[in-house]
DNA sequence: TAGTAGCTATCTCATTTTGAGATAAAAGAT
DNA sequence: ATCTTTTATCTCAAAATGAGATAGCTACTA
């Protein structure tokens, strides 16, 4: 059975002659008469009363209705890969927990906004384990720290992110060796990026190994920072975020360590979902990069 | 875009591998490749991912939505044509009054049982409207006097009636023509096949008109004919039905006057829908002719 | 009832598409 | 590194398709 068939199936049934079926899908009579042929000996059953002015039969009125239904969905998808305006189906996405806290809301808000047909989950975790995911092909895109050199791969620079020293008091200068090797650090569990710049921090002090508190959640931290507990870092506009809420004090660090660049990576654009191509689009949007 | 195709691209998204796929649809991995090409060329958007095990892109789970439906409508249809256990869609019967009445309710019974997924209408009214609306394409198939001639249409002989004369006193015999030309006669309204064999009886005695009085359902001409108001003419299986609820008699007519059958009408059988097909199955059974 | 206008079925043929095999190239496994 | 497995490409014969021409059918008209 093929869609073109049924197409001219369904122009027959609304102009009620094979003639004008032929001119509104811009061929000719016999191809009409062909195809529809086909049909009803694959079928075995007549489809059309060709007593004067041709009309379906019942097994055509049958068949009508879902061709019908079939032309619909055939056209719903055809539709979805051509006009850039639409967005369906599933969006599998990534994050890092601050990046979901501080930057993704309003992104994620703007594309919910515009493509409400698209089914989105989000998953929060580390950059490590969300290349995985992503190369599991268990997500469609995931925002990372640090671009991916893969040629199957594909990296959008959407932040830059200021990382700072946070601690319970005000500091004049980054804390001497002395001190660092006292204090105790709060970082998200292993496999987070900033974590590993809170090591490259300490690395450079010339001290490896230093207690570190792992938690999950970003609310956790800070408070436990503020009640004094240690020290930690994260980008600047996070904290800033959240200063009013807790007694906490920042402190810039070397360019080298602070900054830190936020990736959006997926598979090659050429592989990417209706859905998947206009995030991307919100996201340059958003983001303005 | 081709069915073909669509169910290739689902056999790769289940079997992850475009040799098991075609293997699976008894082709050769070549034609997979081939017609995988082809549908992302037309749609602007890799679908498969072909580092190492073969997996869809996203692009491709968005498309493996819409096939997995297309192809759902398109084997339910499928299905419907070449099962003779399965029916669905819609039915449209027509019937005259009294076989409507008496003879169809078990029949339609049984068939609404055996077919729940077939939507029926059905419409009462004299034969020759009833012949109308079938020539129109307006009904399915109709249950009417006495058979078609026409090579378009096939006629199948369900029921016999037999017509008796119905009068509010006992007769010994058919009233004589002075009594005929007095009485009043009570029938359907101009169509209705019945009210020709009353004029039919009429005029084997010589009388050409009389008073007719016009009824639009069985109950209300009943109801009158009881009341002494005249003579009508009803199948014997009608009359002995409602016997019990009203005060009337019955008197034989002559065999030639008196038989009638009742024939279902349809078009040809090879125009039949399935859901048609199966009913006339039904009515053979339950009929028994 | 013959003629005519309008439509559909059939036939033909050039073109395109399809399907299958063979072979080359690429990716993993041992 | 070699071998195995899998995909891409090429080729060719067979089949399907689309368009035109023509014959046949139906309904309407005079």
């Amino acid at each position: 059975m093929q869609l073109k068939s049924l197409r001219l199936l369904m122009a027959v049934a609304e102009t009620g002659s094979f003639m004008a079926a032929a001119k509104q899908l811009h061929t000719v009579q016999s191809n009409v008469t062909t195809h529809i042929k086909k049909l009803e000996e694959e079928l075995g059953a007549q489809l059309v009363h060709r007593a004067g002015g041709v009309r379906l039969t019942s097994a055509g009125l049958a068949l009508l209705d879902y061709a019908e239904r079939l032309l619909a969905v055939h056209d719903e998808a055809l539709a979805l890969f051509k006009s850039p305006e639409n967005a369906a189906g599933q969006l599998r996405l990534g994050s890092m927990e601050t990046t979901m806290a501080l930057r993704l809301p309003p992104i994620l808000a703007a594309y919910h906004a515009n493509f409400p047909d698209v089914d989105m989950t989000l998953s929060t975790g580390p950059t490590a384990s969300l290349i995985e995911k992503l190369m599991a092909g268990q997500a469609d895109g995931v925002f990372v720290a640090g671009a991916i050199d893969h040629h199957r791969y594909h990296s959008l620079k959407v932040f830059s992110e200021q990382l700072v020293l946070v601690s319970p008091t005000p500091m004049a200068s980054v804390p001497s060796s002395e001190e660092l090797l006292t204090a105790t650090f709060l970082a998200f569990r292993q496999g987070c990026s900033y974590r590993q710049r809170i090591e490259l921090l300490l690395a450079s002090q010339g001290i490896n190994a230093v207690r570190v508190f792992e938690f999950g959640t970003l609310d956790a931290m800070l408070g436990c920072v503020a009640a004094g507990m240690g020290y930690t870092v994260l980008p600047r506009i996070t904290v800033e975020a959240h200063r009013h809420r807790f007694g906490i004090h920042t402190m810039e660090l070397p360019s080298d360590i602070a900054n830190i660049d936020t990736y959006f990576v997926t598979p090659e654009p050429a592989t990417w979902s209706p859905a998947l191509a206009r995030f991307v689009d919100t996201l340059r949007q958003e983001a303005k990069v």
